[in-house]
DNA sequence: CCCTTGATGTCGAGA
DNA sequence: TCTCGACGTCAAGGG
């Protein structure tokens, strides 16, 4: 796994490590004295300082600070990634097009530079997502309302899906925002939106439920003004056992 | 700025070099294979793998694969962070309330790991922030429209505050909402609900003004339909020499 | 502490 | 490519 490292190299000898494990599949660490230019959709520069750099195999960029998760400076991908000799240092280049972005980051002293092999892309799973919230829901709708009979999922209308379409007991359409941690007021608007359009598509009552487990106070105060509900649910609903069993086969 | 680097350490050893580094108000970086368990908002779970693992001083932590900028997993700010011994492994604790979460991660095997001193804050300038813009707009507001005065900024209407609060050459109230980007169908809703807070409170006209150097062509659309403006004027705004004088002074 | 907004958001899906 | 919406979004700022 551990490839190459070099401890306070040269810039002439950085440049050759650089250069022969940058397109290699590889993932570089590199801790040291750096300077870093962006231009693209901002703009952004700062002044040199110790920073820790980063290069995975996908061609992705990053420059961290001593702070935080977020990187000082990064690019997300690049389409051409480079570095050379330039005033005595070596300056790396990252571009990308769409939108037309370069970080360009020069290394003024390295401590430390490191060609890493991350191949194994292992197993990771994710639970408590709003998909699976989704998937759960669906199957078990009497958790959001007893009598609830799903008749869609992710249905496009105008503007974005509708998470759940049902009907409830009455007869009457249900749009169902589903949110997998505490509801803002955002997500009551966007469920406002999705009611509203559907009922300029049908002439039967529409009722519209926003569906998580937590609510924020404003939120609930601009549900209840433009009538639309609000049912607690859980972010990983427990799936009843008769839900359950068809699932096994 | 290189205090000290380990390759293939025994996790004896492994352990002794975090115990000693952890607090040290220090960046680590640990390259090795690693399992991680998260469980708080959501739960997750990676198996054994290659992966990068970064610590800083501020206590936050980053797990990372070998694509993208985002970590696989990590944990912003830590409450309590610790290193343990567990069946022959090296096991990190990275502990928050509020919300309550932790990473564990699990330390299979250690290629290198590596002490640094990243305490340089280095200045850093961002150019292009909505904030900025509205800096500018604010002092030359007809780059937006001629004859538009300002009232004010950042004004809290309800819930959000408006970007820019004008009146126009008419004496009409005028909202603008700026986007840095291209705006979406999000914003004009935005603005909406901005303009719907002004109407109850005033009698006069209120336009909306939707200021941002793109637009989407849904986000036009909508705007068309709820009698929206939208003005198109860059992100970085050149001052004209009239307006920038008083700048100086 | 709760709440809202901005972000070079990133990332993936879908038309 | 464009657009949209989720995200364990993160992080800053105001009440």
């Amino acid at each position: 796994m551990l490839i190459e490292s070099l401890t306070h190299p040269a810039p002439e000898a950085l440049l050759a490590f650089l250069r022969a494990h940058l397109h290699a599949r590889v993932t570089l660490h590199l801790a040291g004295e750096v300077e870093v230019l962006y231009a693209g959709r901002a703009t952004s520069m700062a002044e040199a300082g110790d920073r820790l750099l980063l290069v995975k195999p996908d061609g992705s960029l990053q420059v961290h600070g001593p702070r935080g998760v977020k990187p000082v400076n990064w690019q997300p991908r690049t389409d051409h990634l480079s570095a050379d000799l330039d005033g005595g240092c070596v300056v790396l280049h990252a571009e990308r097009r769409s939108p037309a972005e370069v970080v360009r980051v020069r290394v003024i002293g390295c401590a430390q530079v490191t060609a890493l092999n991350l191949a194994d892309e292992a197993l990771f799973l994710l639970q408590g997502s709003e998909a699976q919230m989704q998937q759960a829901l669906a199957r078990a709708p009497h958790l959001i309302e007893d009598g609830l009979t799903v008749l869609d999922r992710e249905l496009l209308v105008g503007v974005g899906g509708i998470d759940l379409y049902a009907r409830d007991s009455q007869g009457r359409f249900v749009v169902v925002e589903l949110k997998r941690g505490k509801a803002g007021h955002e997500a009551v608007h966007q469920l406002g939106r999705y009611v509203d359009a559907v009922r300029t598509q049908v002439a039967a009552p529409v009722r519209g439920i926003l569906a998580a487990p937590d609510i924020t106070v404003p939120a609930l105060k601009v549900a209840r003004a433009t009538g639309l509900e609000y049912v607690k649910v859980d972010a990983l609903p427990q799936v009843q056992e008769e839900a359950r069993q068809p699932m096994l086969f």
